[in-house]
DNA sequence: GTCTATAGTTCGATAGAC
DNA sequence: GTCTATCGAACTATAGAC
């Protein structure tokens, strides 16, 4: 993650003691954005839950969209890696296309908090923020539309439409961190796996009746 | 729906205007609140946008939170009677859960202004609405198990956990609020149509494929 | 880099005339 | 029931000392 730097600092590289202030800031940031949402929370939250004076938010973040834009980038590019690693082992379109939703959705389980906020406060971000984050939705998205793809050339998966099957697969996974909190009856890796079984079943994957 | 009385109006019933303007407020903070959160939105815009003073609010609703009450009250009635309607037809307990969740999601596509607000702005309620909200959706949730097990005592389904897959079927509907804009490909029927396939699949059901 | 203090704005909600 | 005017609080962000 390229941290844009916001503060005067002569030195390259900030130091130990500012970069462990941003990351307070951040985490903070997330905690409030998730459970008020960006609107509904005050530079103040956050400075007060950072254990910072309301001022010295600004010493490190332009502004409190900043703190948005950042969360999101950082968590998009996060999703991005998990889809391009599931994608990236070498196995046959079903198994490839279970192990994408149980990851994806695994992942919106364990990172509930963080992925409230990316996928819920998205129009709270600046117009051009929110094109940087598009683009990246937009390649995620392609991504599953491949996958799904790739078993309808190897003739494995029976479907009509493949974009909205994404979208209904992809569907799965976002909401996911609506519902989900902790200590429920199943673990993320157990809601991912059931998920990755009902992905195939969507797809029309014989094996799988 | 009840709707709660603020003003102190000598009349048992509201007058014609009263009402009117009460319905532009509604109308205003449902299109605010949509597009910009219940925390985003001030009274002042939904004033603006009803054509009237900021203090004229206040003749209609004790405060925001009353607004958002009151849209999130009605529409979570309206999606409980589409529910309910969806159940009622005398059909097997295949083509039942496929009307279901065709309803169902035909609906948050069509209503998604509406869905929007009262599936994310939950949050904003305050405790004792919130509880009265949270016990339709309790309603709504056991009406799903309900007709998934139906066609797994009817030995039709093949599932392994019918409250996983009823949360499933519930989030295809619900995301769709996110994502549906209207002018796209596939109107709100055909998205419907198209889920309540998947619902077929998601619970095994031979027949379908 | 952190603080105290505060500028300047906007907020939710109310008072009181008509 | 609607308005103008406004209260008092909270807001984002900045100034300037240390």
């Amino acid at each position: 993650m390229s941290t844009t730097r916001t503060s005067g600092s002569p030195t390259p590289r900030a130091n130990a003691r500012g970069e462990r202030a941003r990351l307070r800031l951040l985490d903070a940031a997330l905690s409030a954005f998730a459970t008020q949402g960006f609107h509904g929370t005050s530079t103040r939250d956050i400075a007060e839950a950072a254990a910072m004076s309301p001022a010295a938010v600004y010493v490190h973040y332009r502004t409190k969209e900043e703190l948005l834009f950042q969360l999101s980038l950082h968590g998009h590019r996060e999703i991005r890696r998990v889809v391009e690693t599931a994608l990236g082992r070498p196995e046959p379109p079903a198994a490839r296309l279970r192990g994408l939703v149980a990851d994806y959705t695994a992942w919106h389980a364990r990172s509930h908090v963080q992925a409230r906020v990316l996928q819920y406060e998205f129009a709270a971000l600046l117009p051009e923020h929110a094109e940087q984050i598009a683009a990246i939705r937009g390649a995620i998205e392609a991504m599953f539309q491949g996958a799904i793809t790739d078993g309808v050339d190897a003739g494995i998966f029976r479907i009509d439409d493949v974009k909205m099957t994404s979208l209904a697969l992809l569907s799965l996974g976002i909401d996911v961190a609506r519902w989900f909190r902790p200590g429920g009856a199943r673990s993320p890796d157990e809601i991912g796996n059931y998920y990755g079984e009902i992905a195939l079943r969507v797809c029309g994957h014989p094996g799988d009746l």
